[in-house]
This record gives C-alpha cells, structure tokens and sequence, in this order.
DNA sequence: AGTAATATGAAACAAGTGTTGCTTCGCGTG
DNA sequence: CACGCGAAGCAACACTTGTTTCATATTACT
C-alpha cells in the first residue's frame, strides 16, 4: 500500500541500511533524479565515482528488478512534468511563504540580471585584470566581508596570491604595507558604505594599484576610484539589502581566474586537498544517522 | 551563431523539404519531444512506425551529427526545467565571457528552484522555528563561514540573539557552553563537509539544542541530525561548488525573521544604526575622485 | 585473534544501441 | 522502354549497455 512514493523518499528511507559504496550511488541519484532517466548507468556511475555494479546493486537493493526499473519509473515520472516544471500554480500561500517566494524570485531575477552582455564583458575585463595581478588584496567591510571572506578563501585554495585585508585586533590593512606594483585590489562595498572600507581603497589607489570594484551603483563611493567596475542589484522585498548578487558575481570571478590558468588551478587544488585530507578536515564516508 | 532555435523549431522550419517517411519521423518527434532523450531510438522509431535508420537520417539532415546529438541537446532541455526558456539570444560570446553566463545562469535557474513550494514551506517552517528561539547558534565551517557570519551579521543588527560560533584562538564553540534548551542551532555545510562543524552540531544536538541545517543533500550528514532541513544546490559549471544558493536561503531566512517581528526588528535596527552614525562607521556623501 | 559474513571492483557476458553500406522499390524523364 | 535517382528497408557492423560471476578486500563478531 506504500507505493506511491517517489524513487528519492525510497533512497532516503533506506539510505542509513546500505553499505558505503552504495550510500555514495544513492547520494547521487538523490542529488540528480533526472539523470536517472537522462543519461546511461555507466555515465552515471563514473560521475558518482562508483563501480557499474554498485548500481545495479543498488536498484536490487530497493526492490526493482533491475536498474532500468528505476530509468522506467523516472522517465515517467519527467514525463508527467514532476521533474522541476510545477511553477506558476495558483499559490494559496500563507503570508510568510508568500514574502519568501518573492524574496527569492528577486534574488533569482537579480542573478539573471547579471548576464547582460555588458556585464558579462565587465566581468571577463575585470577577471583578465586580476589574473595578470601579482597579488591581489581583497577588502570588505561589514556586511561585505561574507563576500570578500569568501573569494579569499576560494582563491587560497588555489594559490598563495591573495591576502585578505582583515583580522583580528584591527591589523587587517596592515597586509597593503607590502603591496607593490603589480597589485590588485578586489573591494567590494554596498549601501550604507562602511566608511573604514573607502578609506582603505582610497589609499591602495594612491599606491598605485589598480583596483576592481563590486558595488552597488555606477555612482557608489568607490565607483570613482575603480578600474573595473562591477554593479550589482542590492535591492529586496525583505528588510535589508541582499547580498546574493554580490556573490554570484564573486563566483564568476573564481570560475573564470581558475579556468585562466587551469593547470596551476588543478596543482593548487590538489595540494590543498592533500593537506586537508591529512589533517581530516572533512568527513569522508557518509556517516550513519544517530537512531 | 550556434543554435538559436529549439530541436521543436528547427524540426517544423524543415519539415516540408523532409521526404515521406522523416516527415512521419518529424511529426512523432515535434508531438513527443520528451521522448528523443526518455527513450532509445529504436523503440522512438517502433512507435512511430519509421525505420530506425531514417531516424539517423532525419537527424542527420537537422545537421547534427547522429541522433546522439538530438539526444544531448534534449537532456539538457529536459534538466532546464523546459517550461520556461530564457535561452541562447544569439551569444557570440569569448570564451570567458560563455562561462561567465553559463556560471550565472546556472546559478540563477538554482536560486529559482528554491521558490518550489516544498521549498517555500519548509523555510517558513525553519523561521518558525527559530523565531520561537531564545538563542540561535550559528556554525558554518570553511567555506561555510561566509553564510553563517552573514547570517550572524545581520542579525545582531537586529537585537542579540544570535551567537556566532566561531572566532579566534579556536574558541568558537566555546559559546555552545552556555546554551540552553529552547535555544536553536542553524548550522551550514556543504560537502566537502567539513568535520569539525558536524561534530560541533552533533555536540549541539546531545545538548537538546533544535537544530536548523542548511546543506546541499537530503543525505548529507547535517540531515540526520537536524530538525528543519533546507536543501540548496550547489553545482555549477566552474571549478567550485557554488554557495549562492545557501546565501539566498539564509537571506530568505533573515527575511522571515525580520518580519516575524516587525517592531522588534525595527527597533534593533534604530539602535543599531544610532551607534554606528555616531561612530561615524559609514560614509554619508559620494566622495568625489581623488586627483 | 580467527572466522564467518559481507562488500567491492575487474572482467566476462549477452542483449541492445546507433550507424552504415547495400539493395530494392517507385516513379518521372528522355 | 530502359534509365537514372532519390527514398526506404534490411542486415551486418562496431560499440555500448546493464547484468552477472568470481576472486579479493573489508568488516563484524565471537
């Protein structure tokens, strides 16, 4: 009598029953559905990093027959429109769901915004830039530390070249003592403008760097004084300003400086992954829920 | 220049120039457009009554260059959620400039898909929840850190409620001593998972703190353990795994909250920024370009 | 520690895949 | 009436598919 469920709840349900391997399979079809249906088993396997068995094993384990069970059940189901497409129904919702679909539909449509031909150009001009920068300094204060923290961290994954102009105790600029020419500064900085942020720009441009900018207006403070100016919509149906686009734009950056240099991207990449793995930085077998 | 058009369009320009037995191919195509990637060819060309070598013709004579090809392209149709297309305005672009589109257009099709309504309501649910909190503990590790000091961030310009578990000399979690019950946790992790953090919500969890878990698997570890799970893609055709999505939840989040308690919410921020004007933090007027 | 039980990947398997070359068919033209 | 020519089916092709088998690790349990 339990049969309507769909191929995910079954995953999940006995996800914490299967060995190792197979969790990993499961993970993966639970994350991509439609790639059940969209692509062969041994496709599906390599992305995974599982062994074709382990697939077939997998759809034994849950009752089918075999694996084109499952590719049967959800070709159906993707014919039937369940895959993604169930948007715009009447939405009777009670008012705080209501707020958070506006909220994301913005944040999703500020997002789109961002491929407008003159962007895109805009933001290859300014990844070119940084990419041929020795260092590159990266600023933002208050609300934009999360971006500025985050690139930092994405690009220190990578290499040595950025520095981070922040830390404890307030010694964070002290970092742009030893810029030189050549350098690049990253500030990102949106309404109301942290004052402390500007004024550290202001000086690395009287040193000489050129400087990339992530703003909220082509007439925001530090819009004078960039090189590269990126503009990203900050504007919501909530209390306060958003900062998604702000980092959508960050990740374009990263893509597009890793894919400059994709082979000392790769090596950086795996250096770090050896040393995180050593220390046990992340957890590696999908752990069994508590009962 | 590539393909402005749809596998539908493309097929219905051709159509009259096709011999007899593609148009009857054509036709099953054009009604069934689904099916080219749901099925193998033979059996598309069984039901349509056609030999499955004019099958191959057929896509051969679109100009691709088997029937592969159709089936690709249809995939990728299918995974785009179909329904709506906001696709290939004629992009003549660098190649840099391709990915920077291909990155953000990804990513915003994944902040759209949160607005599901399963989606929706389990936000509002999650911001139930931690609107009812006493306290909200907020832990995000490695790549993390950025949504949960975000989170963090916004908040405290709300009231005090929230604690960051983080911060230097690795006595972040020391603030988890003080928890209490009917406090919350929202904890942030993507994989790699990062190990400290899930010990930390799993510490949380034995403390009988409710714990709020956004990440990206309805498998991933944090789900086990969490009371409100938020599931956020994080693919993305770039090197790294995107957070874009999370930061779009917590703001959602950050919303919800903010609204759950308009006055209370209101009255933080005056506070808030009474002190931060008179420490003079942010900058009033444009400067104007230095030199 | 030793043994039974289980989990796993490599390789072999038959069945099915999309494609191609060849043949046949139908039909209008010289 | 040959003749030529495109259309369509058949059958063999090389290849990939999903599955199974089996030997080897790995794990769990006295």
């Amino acid at each position: 009598m339990t049969e309507p469920s769909t191929l995910q709840d079954r995953l999940i349900a006995q996800f914490d029953a299967m060995p190792p391997q197979m969790q990993i399979a499961a993970k993966h079809l639970i994350d991509h559905p439609q790639d059940v249906a969209l692509m062969s088993m041994r496709d599906l396997a390599r992305r995974a990093g599982v062994s074709p068995a382990t697939m077939t094993r997998l759809a034994q384990f849950l009752g089918a027959s075999g694996y084109e069970d499952l590719r049967h059940e959800q070709a159906e189901t993707i014919r039937r429109g369940e895959g993604f497409a169930a948007r715009a129904l009447a939405t009777p919702h009670s008012a705080p769901e209501a707020l958070v679909q506006q909220v994301l539909e913005e944040l999703a449509r500020h997002v789109a915004t961002l491929t407008q031909p003159e962007t895109l150009a805009s933001i290859a001009a300014a990844a070119r830039a940084l990419s041929k920068a020795r260092r590159i300094f990266v600023l933002g204060a208050r609300s934009c530390h999360a971006i500025a923290w985050h690139f930092h961290y994405v690009m220190s994954l990578l290499g040595e070249r950025t520095r981070h102009l922040d830390g404890p105790g307030g010694t964070g600029p002290d970092a742009l003592m030893r810029a030189q020419p050549g350098d690049m500064l990253l500030a990102i900085s949106v309404s109301p403008y942290a004052a402390a942020g500007l004024e550290l720009a202001a000086h690395a441009r009287t040193q000489g760097l050129g400087v990339v900018a992530i703003t909220d207006s082509a007439v925001a403070p530090l819009a004078g004084l960039a090189d590269h100016l990126l503009v990203c919509p900050t504007a919501s149906p909530g209390f306060f300003h958003s900062l998604t686009p702000a980092m959508a734009l960050s990740e374009a950056l990263c893509a597009l400086l890793a894919e400059s240099d994709r082979a000392g991207a790769l090596a950086g990449l795996e250096r770090s992954d050896a040393q995180l793995r050593a220390l046990g930085t992340y957890a590696t077998a999908i752990p069994r829920r508590p009962g």
